[in-house]
RNA sequence: GCCCCCAUGGUCUAGUGGUCAGGACGCCUCCCUUUCACGGAGGAGAUCGCCGGUUCGAGCCCGGCUGGGGGUACCA
C-alpha cells in the first residue's frame, strides 16, 4: 500500500496561518486513537451511530501513517460516556447506547469510561489553570455578558475580572485567532477577540463539557477527534484549553448533520430515528452500517454495497461530504435486501428465528429470501406455513370466488393427489399440464391455489409452497378453501 | 445581533479547469414470469442556488448575494 490521504493531511497541518494564530500542528501518527463520546441524554440515533461508525472505521482502517496500518498496527477505539450533565444523563440511556453499539457491531477497545469518574483529574487541572492565572473565578452571568456586549459591541468577546469566587472562566487571549485544519472542511479560524471567556467550571466547582473533553482527550492520548459539526464552534474553546496546558491537541474532523425526510434536523418524531427502531423494523446491522456510511461519503464511483471490512479499508476522512444528508429509508430498504441475500441460508434463518421468536424456519426462508427486503417482511409472506392461511376475505372472494375458480381447485387437488413424489418439480409439471388441459392462463390456476393455501395473494412460489406444506396439508387447505367458497357463494 | 459552517436531478453521491455532468435509491416502460420480489434492458428527471470575476475554456478557482444550518448556557 502506498502513502495516501494521511500524508497530505500532515502536510496541510503545517500550512502557515496568520501570525498570532494557534493552529493544531500535530505531526503524522502511525496509530490512530479515536473515540466516540455520546452524552446519555437520549437514545442513540442514526446521526450518532454514523459518528460511531466513522470512528470505528478509522480505528480498523489502514491508519493515517505513511505505511498505513500494516506497519503501524490497528488503531484504538475508545468509548467515553459524557455524563457531566447530571440533570439529563441517565443509566437507562447509557445502557441503550451500549446496546445499540453492540448490535451494530461497533465494538470498542477501551471503555466505556465515565467522564464523571474522571472528576479528580479535572479538579487537579482546573486548580493548575487557576494557579497560573490562565483561568479565573467570575460571578458574571448571562445578563452580565449581555450587558458587556451592549457596552463593547456584539463582536467583542466577554472578558471578566478575577473575583474571589464564582464560576471559573478560561482566559482567552485578546490578540490573534484560534484555528485548526479540520480534516473534512479544511482550515477553520476563529478570531480570539470575538470569543467570550468560556465558563469551564460551575460555581460549585463541577467542570463543564468543553473543559472536561479537552482534558479527557489529552489524557486518553486521542489522536483524532471525529464528531458532529455542531461541535465546530466548541473546538476553539477546547483548543484554548490544550494551549493553556501547553499540550499538543488532537486532529479534528467534523461530520455534517443528518436530516429527516422533511429536510429538518433528525429527531424522535422522524420514524426510524433511533438504532433500536431500525432493528425492530427488521433491518440488518450490516445494512444499517453500509447505508449510514454512504450518507456522507462515497467509497467507489459506481458501487454501493460494502462489508465493514471493505469500508474500513476504503474510508477516508478527506472524502467525507461537507453538506448535511437526508436519511432515506427507501434506500436503506434496498440495501438491506442486498445484505439479506448475501447472507448464507443458515445465517439468515438464525436471524429470522431470533427476530420472529419462532423456530424451524429454514425451509420457508429458503423459498422466501428472494422476496423480502427486511426481516419484518418474512412473516407476512411466509407465516401461513406455520399459523395457517392469512385472513384476507377480500382477496379470497375476488380470487377463489371468481368464476371457474372452484372447478380449478377441484381439478388441482385431484391432480396433486396422484403425484408419486410431492416435490416442487413434480408439482410444477402436473399443474402446468392442468393449465394446458383446461386451456387457461397460468395465473388462473396458480392464483386460486395460492389464495387457498396462503389466504392471500402474495406468497413464495406456488410449487415450492405446496411442496413445503406437504401433500396432506395442501389437500386439507384446498378442501377448506373449497368448503369456504361453497359457504360464501 | 454576533461567530462559524454548508449549497451537483426528489434523495444519497462521483466529478477536483477541457467527452452529451457518471452511479445508486425512488419513479415510468419493457423483458423474465405464477403473485410479490429478484434479475436484465431502456426512459423521464440537473439552467451544477444566484450574480459577478479569473481563464481560450468553470460544477470545479476568487468575490459578493440569497437560501439553509450550527454555536452564542454555571447543556453536551
Amino acid at each position: 500500500m502506498k502513502a495516501s490521504g494521511g500524508g497530505d493531511v500532515g502536510a496541510d497541518q503545517h500550512r502557515s496561518v496568520a501570525p498570532g494564530t494557534s493552529v493544531s500542528s500535530m505531526g503524522l501518527r502511525s496509530v490512530m486513537r479515536v473515540r466516540f463520546a455520546p452524552s446519555p441524554t437520549g437514545a442513540l440515533h442514526i446521526g450518532g451511530a454514523r459518528t460511531a461508525l466513522y470512528n470505528w472505521l478509522l480505528a480498523h482502517g489502514p491508519g493515517d501513517g505513511p505505511e498505513g496500518g500494516a506497519a503501524a498496527g490497528r488503531g484504538s477505539f475508545v468509548l467515553r460516556i459524557e455524563d457531566t450533565d447530571r440533570e439529563r444523563s441517565t443509566e437507562a440511556n447509557v445502557a441503550q447506547i451500549i446496546d445499540a453499539l453492540a448490535w451494530l457491531g461497533l465494538d470498542w477497545d477501551e471503555g466505556p469510561v465515565s467522564q464523571l469518574a474522571n472528576t479528580p483529574r479535572h479538579q487537579e487541572v482546573l486548580a493548575q489553570l487557576l494557579a497560573r492565572g490562565q483561568a479565573y473565578h467570575s460571578s458574571a452571568g448571562a445578563e452580565d455578558v449581555k450587558a458587556f456586549k451592549l457596552a463593547h459591541g456584539a463582536e467583542c468577546g466577554f472578558r471578566g475580572e478575577p473575583e474571589p469566587s464564582g464560576a471559573v472562566r478560561l482566559r482567552v487571549p485578546q490578540e490573534g485567532e484560534t484555528g485548526f485544519v479540520d480534516l473534512v472542511r479544511g482550515e477553520l479560524r476563529f478570531p480570539n477577540a470575538s470569543m467570550d471567556d468560556p465558563v469551564i467550571a460551575r460555581a460549585d466547582g463541577s467542570v463543564l463539557y468543553n473543559f472536561a473533553v479537552a482534558v479527557d482527550d489529552l489524557d486518553a492520548r486521542i489522536t483524532h477527534v471525529v464528531r458532529g459539526d455542531d461541535h465546530i464552534s466548541n473546538t476553539p474553546k477546547q483548543l484554548l484549553v490544550f494551549r493553556a496546558l501547553g499540550a499538543e491537541p488532537p486532529l479534528y474532523a467534523h461530520l455534517p448533520m443528518l436530516l429527516g425526510p422533511d429536510g429538518k434536523k433528525l429527531s424522535k418524531r422522524h420514524g426510524a430515528a433511533s438504532v433500536q427502531e431500525l432493528r425492530d423494523r427488521g433491518y440488518l446491522p450490516e445494512a444499517v452500517n453500509n447505508y449510514i456510511a454512504l450518507l456522507g461519503t462515497g467509497f467507489d464511483p459506481d458501487e454501493e454495497f460494502f462489508t465493514m471490512a471493505e469500508m474500513a479499508a476504503r474510508f477516508r476522512l478527506d472524502r467525507v461530504s461537507r453538506s448535511p444528508a437526508v436519511f432515506d429509508e427507501r434506500k436503506l430498504r434496498h440495501l438491506n435486501g442486498q445484505h439479506l441475500r448475501a447472507l448464507t441460508l443458515d445465517e439468515l434463518t438464525e436471524r429470522l428465528e431470533r427476530f420472529t421468536g419462532r423456530s424451524g424456519l429454514r425451509e420457508a426462508v429458503a423459498i422466501s429470501r428472494e422476496k423480502i427486503q427486511t426481516l419484518a417482511d418474512f412473516w407476512p409472506l411466509a407465516g401461513f406455513f406455520f399459523d395457517g392461511p392469512a385472513d384476507d376475505p377480500a382477496a379470497f372472494d375476488r380470487v377463489v370466488g371468481a368464476a371457474g375458480a372452484r372447478e380449478v381447485l377441484l381439478q388441482a387437488r385431484d391432480a396433486l393427489a396422484v403425484l408419486e413424489h410431492f416435490d416442487a418439480g413434480s408439482i410444477e409439471r402436473v399443474l402446468r399440464e392442468l393449465v394446458d388441459r383446461l386451456g387457461l392462463k397460468p395465473g388462473e390456476v396458480f392464483q386460486p391455489l395460492r389464495v387457498a393455501i396462503a389466504g392471500t395473494t402474495v406468497s413464495p412460489g406456488i410449487f415450492e409452497s405446496l411442496a413445503l406444506l406437504g401433500r396432506e396439508r395442501s389437500r386439507a387447505l384446498i378442501d377448506a378453501a373449497l368448503a369456504r367458497a361453497q359457504a360464501r357463494a
